[in-house]
DNA sequence: GTGACCTTAACGACGCGTAATTGTGG
DNA sequence: GCCACAATTACGCGTCGTTAAGGTCA
């Protein structure tokens, strides 16, 4: 069993951090030593260990990949910054837009159903009602 | 008289290109190669004359300043093209959700309205219509 | 014919990734 | 005591702004 040891698998979402410099490195397919200017430059943000080790989790690999994406569409360290910024912006609207648009949705629907299911039934009175009312 | 010549001025907000490059590159405090070296990366986009010179109009120019600017707070001109391109699309959601919640805004406002116009007042004779109703 | 424009090339400064050095912790 | 980590420094390469050289239009 792999799992014999007494050691459970993180899986794939963990938020643990279980890589080391080296390893998260190998992972991201990038240099250690890129690694420390990234976080230098404030572009990943390891934990540390009680010794000062850095210590990666896969949410930071995946970043790392993704730093190595955009700086190899021409931006520089800066602009890979303002990017993930903007880009988490963009998502925001995005969902807000959809939820507002899902509001109005079931809003007029529901406006829609009251209508049927309550007047409706009732409009030939209500008519009458009406015209009864403005001859007065 | 200023106009007297037979020429009209521009306006601020006008689309016609009337600066040459030593002009518009003055105007924005740069050197013209530099903005030479702009057109060529698809950051700006001035008109040419019949002879092949550069026009800009005044929002050149302003995009000029703009480019100064990012360019100042880090980015590379691949980052200045990125993220004059996201700006554009937040300032679009923006506006798209400010509409999407004026149009609820709008459309609730109505119900409301014509529930109170042409329901309130029968609201009574409703009420004891749908009771009847409920008992057939 | 004199400028200001055009393009291309060269130069220097800076940013970024890699490698080397030295020290420290597991 | 060894190997991997940490931090700093040095090197090479590419980008960017400026300058220079040579040709063309007003």
């Amino acid at each position: 069993m792999l799992e014999s040891n007494g050691y459970l698998d993180p899986g794939k979402g963990s938020l643990k951090a279980v890589y080391v410099i080296s390893v998260a490195a190998e992972l991201a397919g990038m240099h250690p030593q890129t690694l420390r200017i990234y976080e230098r430059k404030g572009l990943v943000d390891p934990i540390r260990t009680g010794g000062g080790s850095r210590r990666y989790s896969e949410e930071d690999v995946q970043k790392l990949r993704k730093i190595q994406e955009l700086t190899n569409s021409g931006l520089n360290l800066e602009g890979v910054k303002k990017f993930i910024e903007m880009e988490n912006e963009i998502a925001s609207l995005r969902s807000q837009l959809a939820a507002a648009k899902e509001e109005l949705k079931r809003y007029s629907e529901e406006v829609e159903r009251q209508y049927k299911r309550e007047l409706v039934p009732f409009s030939h009175t209500l008519t009458v009602l009406k015209s009864f009312q403005r001859q007065k």
